[in-house]
DNA sequence: CTGTTAGCGCTTTCAT
DNA sequence: ATGAAAGCGCTAACAG
């Protein structure tokens, strides 16, 4: 395989400058460029990136954490809808993208060390943090560049780390509208199905849930409250443990599509009507809430948007450049379809 | 940052020494081993990745060529799938994966070989392929480790290059059962909505159809095959096309389930009864297709296991182990929903 | 405008 | 069992 030596020798000058008329230094002659690129040609010549990157100490790679294994975190629509924007500006920028794969649930702290001390990436993107996250402190004391998607909060859920970079929507106010709309339909009783509630958006979504119940002067009842894996199995699985209840909740908001489409599909499996009997809000807008019947109530995260706005702070912090506001809050859209007021007052499918 | 000069003076040894434990090497007194972890521990010393790979000429990173723009791909459920699939095995195996990010259309040859030759990955999977495709005869050509998901097929369609490993499911047969299920229907005018007809896997299908038709001494029509993109709306397009024809089709064969529910939106919006009015046959087995009123009839393709083949084939081959069957070929299962049959004869919905 | 020199951080013979 | 030295392929001063 032909190095830069050998497209020296063949062009007759010296690897510096074929190294220059590499990186388009312009201060050389267009004979010598021409020679320079022809020999390139002819010795089908590509520099090895992995011997420029050892000098320059960049790679052109942004590293994507997902913090699960890529088996679970792809299960969910949520993981390529962001990695579609992330990509539609990765490509744009000419940078290439290095899903991080970690073997369980904590190794993302050493995968992540590994990837910028190896120096195989020049930033990463987080995709979700933890309260408490230690990877979110690691990566602030080391400085290096990364961007959360989320927010990061103490394992007490108080906001940390003012300089970190993020890009977030309000879980809170959503979770908020969505509980709000339920209580505007009459609903007391509102259950709430989590998913692993360590998560900062899970526990957002759950503080969005407590205060609106709280402004309606409705007491916060634990046991209506369950948190489970994001699978439709655990979805069900939660919708019949309140429906076991003594009083059971006449609505449940479910912290993603996927819970919801496992209450949904339970519910309808038992003969509720729906929204009759049980009111359901999801999260996300999966496409595939729009096919259900009765179509899905659901909360619309931005989550292209989200990768996009990621990926460009990213590579202004990677440029050098001040980065406006270090931190951005896109808004969230409550998407009201029938499975919260019936087909006739729901909106269009699609 | 530290590097192994640093730890190796901290541990008062020579630099192979700690390149030695590092690599597990036996020949080590035990005494020096536990001496130099130390002073990586305190050093928080992590081995630049980058430097090693220069040496050894190998990443521990594998490619994922998606040949379309990752905005687009990822829009398909079938990427996420086919990824999770690659990601349980690599997370095993200790790869990481680099989405290779293509501007475009074709520069994903250029994009390939610059990650072979800049020696950023040690094999790559295509994620599909076309007809007379340029890249698999490079990748061929230069005895480049990869595993392709698809077949390989020149110009004019015939297979070639079979010492290339591949992993595919019988499309021809899969779309001829398909087609062959409308005829045990009834169905006689069968009309077939393609993707972009350059892919493999969507000449494949078109083949099947055909095949299909001439053992029913069905005339193939032309007018009744038509291509687009691989979206909802040039589904519903699609069908708007064979509708305006004179002696339009009875039922569809959609090469996606993305098209395929374009064409159920688009003909449930024109009042179109399905499956009595129109009957719909999708690919892919998308979530999606369980839900959809009424729930679509489907070719269910083993994604998943797609990716976890290819993934094993590709770690064999960097191994240098041979790989027994250099090609596989995968089954594929005809999900009979209510789009072809009616509510009362489909199977259940999950 | 171009060549010389040194070195990025690591692995790997070859000695000892 | 360990050290010395060379080199992976490239870039980046520093000369000229």
């Amino acid at each position: 395989m032909a190095t830069i030596k050998d497209v020296a020798r063949a062009a007759g000058v010296s690897p510096s400058t074929v190294s220059r008329v590499l990186a388009g230094h312009p201060r050389i002659s267009q004979a010598t460029r021409e020679r320079v690129l022809q020999a390139m040609q002819e010795l089908n010549y590509h520099p090895n990136a992995i011997a420029r990157s050892l000098v320059t100490r960049t790679s052109r790679t942004i590293g994507l954490i997902t913090s699960r294994p890529t088996e679970q975190a792809f299960a969910n629509p949520f993981f390529p809808e962001v990695i579609r924007g992330i990509g539609s500006v990765l490509e744009e920028e000419g940078y290439n993208l290095l899903l991080a794969t970690t073997h369980g649930e904590d190794d993302d702290y050493e995968a992540c060390m590994r990837l910028f001390r190896g120096r195989q990436v020049d930033g990463v993107i987080l995709t979700s943090s933890r309260l408490g996250d230690r990877l979110i402190a690691a990566l602030v004391a080391e400085e290096q560049p990364f961007v959360l998607i989320g927010r990061p909060l103490d394992a007490e859920g108080r906001p940390v780390y003012s300089e970190a970079h993020w890009v977030n929507n309000d879980n809170v106010a959503a979770a908020q509208t969505a509980v709000e709309h339920l209580l505007s339909l009459g609903h007391r009783r509102i259950g709430f199905v989590n998913g692993p509630p360590h998560w900062v958006f899970t526990y957002d979504r759950l503080e969005g849930y407590r205060t609106a119940l709280a402004r309606a002067g409705i007491a916060y009842d634990p046991d209506l409250v369950l948190s489970g894996h994001i699978t439709q199995q655990d979805g069900g699985r939660a919708l019949e443990r309140l429906l076991s209840l003594p009083d059971p909740p006449t609505a449940i908001v479910a912290v993603d599509d996927t819970l919801a489409l496992g209450v949904l599909d339970a519910a309808l499996r038992r003969g509720l009507r729906v929204p009759e009997d049980l009111a359901v809000v999801g999260f996300n807008d999966d496409p595939i809430t729009a096919w259900t019947r009765p179509t899905l109530t659901t909360v619309r995260i931005p989550v292209f948007e989200l990768g996009v706005m990621a990926a460009r702070m990213l590579v202004s912090i990677l440029r050098g450049q001040p980065v406006r506001p270090r931190q951005v809050i896109l808004p969230c859209q409550l998407i009201v379809r029938a499975s919260t007021v019936g087909e006739g007052r729901a909106g269009a499918n699609v």
